[in-house]
RNA sequence: GGAAGGGUGGCAGAGCGGUCGAAUGCACCGGUCUUGAAAACCGGAAGCCAGCCAGUGGCUCGUGGGUUCGAAUCCCACCCCUUCCGCCA
């Protein structure tokens, strides 16, 4: 949620940097409801401040046993009642609807987020390492996966449908190396502490870290139960210190998850739709960051490093992009995207996503901290794919084949494998 | 799934219709004392919202409703936790 305060006292202001992103704030639509809040809120407020001044009365009468006065005071509260239930049922409607309002509208961008409304407008900032140059044509992970015989689509999608894979023998397991490798560095080299979570959560904790009303569609939903899977650990990892106040010598707070993450992709129909690049299901190992406010930028640009340091310790090639307006996310202020080498699709795919929230999720979650002087205070929060795993093993499969269909394993993860130097076709 | 008990401030734990936003203890912060510290003593301190910013007002004792002039206290529903039994990875 956007700083409700800013948007009372500088209403034109936060519509100005909303269109940055293409958001249309209704001015006057916002404008005139605040005013019928305000009004409402305090005739109401009066009315409850008289009701309670005079039921402390009659207390003090009855302590006295004065039951003159008593019914004195009765005869003048008499008819409050229904008036504060009319009142106070105007008052939940229109915060009600205010708040409706306010929890759709994004994050404010930084303003080191350039102007644009595509992908095609992202800044890239570096790149790090040579695309490999084959001597025969390179397979895409479609391929490869079907001549070693560890990716299988067609019984993923006889288990569960589209966008679903199997996954067998040596690539499963080079799959669970990628992850495992990633947790140990990022635990014993980076400094977080790896946590497990549900893989669903409710609601309300969906709601803060994003919008519920607006993007409930891109979830998977339980049943009949206020419980949805989570499309990233970001969902229950961030949640940690929903309703919390914590103490400011805690922070900051770093932990990583590797977890499964299901994503409905209502919106991508027929997109990417070969190979694993766009599953409903797939692992990913998550960053999350709980900070001070005047660290967040400094450890944003240290967390997007230690997703590449991923990246350089398995030699692949990326790029580093700075999103524009128009692709950063709803919730996000600043958001780098990490693209890796892909040799089938000859082109630099997103791996990773690292974002700044500032204290949007932190305000619509309640997630304070104890600040120098004491007074509960917004955090800022921040996350990034640190990376997605089934896209790292399409990068390694892609990038480390050789011309005969085998796959050599990647120095750092051959103790994850038993020691092997390659994959082979089965 | 069955049975019982319980959800109050950072923690523990009173209160069970009326100056209760809440006793008390621990922890915390400030002060006195001390060479310094501890102890002792004195004092301070919940969160959220609004505001014509005042030592102002409202809301909050799991959540939502109800009864009442007045609810932490009474009634209803729901959620969660604990223990026991059953079942089970």
């Amino acid at each position: 949620m956007i700083d409700i305060q800013l948007l009372r006292n500088d209403t034109d202001a936060v519509a100005k940097r909303l269109a940055a992103r293409g958001f249309r704030l209704d001015v006057a639509g916002f404008s005139a409801l605040e005013d019928a809040r305000r009004r409402i809120q305090v005739a109401t407020e009066a009315l409850q401040s008289e009701r309670n001044a005079k039921s402390k009365q009659i207390g003090q009468a009855k302590a006295a046993k004065d039951q003159k006065r008593v019914d004195e005071i009765m005869a003048e509260v008499a008819g409050y009642g229904d008036r504060l239930k009319q009142m106070e049922a105007e008052n939940d409607a229109v915060q009600a609807k205010l708040h409706a309002l306010v929890s759709v509208i994004p994050n404010l961008l930084h303003q080191s987020v350039p102007a644009g409304t595509s992908a095609e407008q992202n800044a890239e900032l570096r790149r790090w390492g040579e695309p490999r140059r084959f001597d025969f044509k390179p397979r895409d992970h479609v391929d490869l996966g079907a001549l070693l015989g560890g990716l299988d689509f067609d019984t993923g999608a006889k288990l569960a449908g589209a966008r679903f894979v199997v996954m067998r023998g040596q690539l499963a397991r080079l799959h669970r190396a990628l992850a495992q490798f990633m947790l140990d560095v990022h635990t014993t080299e980076h400094g977080y502490t790896e946590v497990y979570t549900p893989y669903m959560v409710s609601g309300a904790c969906a709601d803060g870290v994003s919008s519920l009303a607006k993007f409930s569609g891109d979830l998977f939903k339980i049943q009949d139960r206020d419980l949805y899977l989570i499309p990233t650990a970001e969902y229950p990892v961030t949640n940690f210190v929903r309703d919390e106040i914590v103490p400011l010598e805690a922070l900051p707070l770093k932990y990583v998850c590797h977890s499964p993450c299901f994503r409905s992709e209502a919106g991508a129909a027929g997109k990417d739709t070969r190979g694993m690049i766009r599953n409903h299901q797939f692992d990913k190992v998550e960053l999350v960051q709980i900070v001070h406010p005047s660290r967040s930028y400094e450890l944003h640009e240290e967390l997007t490093a230690h997703a590449e340091a991923i990246l350089k310790k398995l030699a692949l090639p990326y790029r580093t992009m700075l999103l524009c307006a128009g692709d950063t996310g709803f919730s996000s202020a600043k958001t780098y995207d990490l693209e890796v080498w892909l040799p089938g699709q000859d082109a630099y795919r997103e791996i990773s996503s690292c974002s700044n929230f500032e204290g949007f999720q932190a305000r619509r979650m309640q997630a304070r901290f104890r600040n120098e002087k004491a007074r509960p205070d917004t955090l800022h929060t921040l996350n990034g794919s640190g990376l997605a795993v089934g896209r790292t093993l399409i990068a390694v499969l892609e990038n480390y084949q050789r011309a005969d269909g085998s796959v050599s394993v990647p120095e750092p993860l051959r103790s994850y494998m038993g020691g092997a130097g390659k994959i082979t076709p089965a």
